[in-house]
DNA sequence: ACCCTTCCTGAACAGTGTTCACTGAACGCC
DNA sequence: GGCGTTCAGTGAACACTGTTCAGGAAGGGT
């Protein structure tokens, strides 16, 4: 179970992957230098010849976790953007707290870029002159959207919470994503 | 400068306007229990005879930010939502980190409640049916714009960060989420 | 005088990210 | 064959973190 003893020699894509994998099992808050450090057989100082902070690791980490979103590949036609917003929500919700990792690490940059780039691409129709803004909302939404709802299935299963007396009834939750997105896109069009 | 000594005697309410000071001083990250004692001339643990744990602290503490969130005075006119939005939008502004901290204890309900009422009740002349599951939406939108530019101011006075080479430009940020609210209107009313 | 509630002390526990001097193994080079 | 350099990891320590718990000191009520 536990991984090999001696020949370790990891580089930053093993260590990436098995922070990807522990992050699943475990969650964020239990995701520690220490316990992905003997995951790997490993001290935890380790680690920090290939990154210099966990910070730098979670962004790594982040990163991965957004190459799941696919290039669209059919042709831009009016549903395009729909496809391209629930491939980068589904991405978030691929992992355990991916949507707080990618959050944690948005200021950097780094991956959200492909993830704004598809949604300008997939706009360009539809908004010729201000794609690139309207992406930034478009992207704002989904993330927000996929913190609050990853977070409230943490917080629901972790027992505490109210089941959400007037709140959407987490079967909707699909709906909500598509009714803000198509909204949008309304608005855009008849913009 | 120092708070006083001996005759202490804090209640909920007073420990969370001084966690509500802190925060705003230090940021998240550094409002520690121990750093809040210190400030209030008192052991850390005398933190735990008043809140069970630092969540429910920070539980209050967004209760307090969201608690800015203006009644809407004027009769809902057509730009009553977008007041509604800049309003929450402001609240989040107000301290220090104020979004992640609303955000990290939005899944146990509170004071967002309230932020969804106001909503709500904004939106009702134009989505008689949906006006629940559109407020959803919107306050997403709301808290995801909110979270990042809170979090990328934060790095660039961080050093660090680039300065967001394709990005809006920041001086821009005000008209993204005006964009953002207008387009989901006009979207809505277009339904 | 007693009890009881309220509020706080002081010490400890287990865990966190991070740093740093030191140690090997593997490699090219003379 | 011996040498030095680079890569990768050890082990111990530092300065924190949230949280718990036995105990103590006030103050009011009867």
């Amino acid at each position: 179970m536990h991984a090999a003893r001696h020949p370790a020699r990891h580089d930053r894509e093993s260590i990436t992957t098995a922070a990807l994998l522990l992050l699943d099992d475990v969650g964020l808050p239990d995701l520690s230098m220490r316990r992905l450090a003997a995951e790997l057989g490993v001290q935890p100082s380790a680690l920090y010849w290939h990154f210099a902070s966990k910070q730098e690791l979670l962004a790594a980490v982040a990163d991965r976790i957004l190459a799941r979103i696919e290039a669209d590949s059919s042709p831009t036609d009016s549903e395009a953007v729909l496809r391209v917003a629930r491939s980068i929500r589904d991405a978030l919700f691929a992992y355990r707290d991916g949507a707080e990792v990618v959050m944690s690490t948005y200021a950097l940059g780094l991956g959200a870029d492909r993830a704004h780039a598809a949604l300008v691409e997939a706009l360009q129709p539809d908004a010729t002159v201000d794609a690139h803004a309207r992406a930034s909302v478009l992207l704002q939404f989904v993330l927000g959207h996929a913190l609050l709802v990853q977070q409230r299935l943490h917080a629901e299963s972790h027992g505490a919470s109210a089941p959400s007396p007037d709140h959407d009834p987490s079967a909707a939750l699909e709906s909500i994503f598509d009714l803000g997105v198509r909204t949008f896109l309304i608005g855009t069009r008849s913009g």
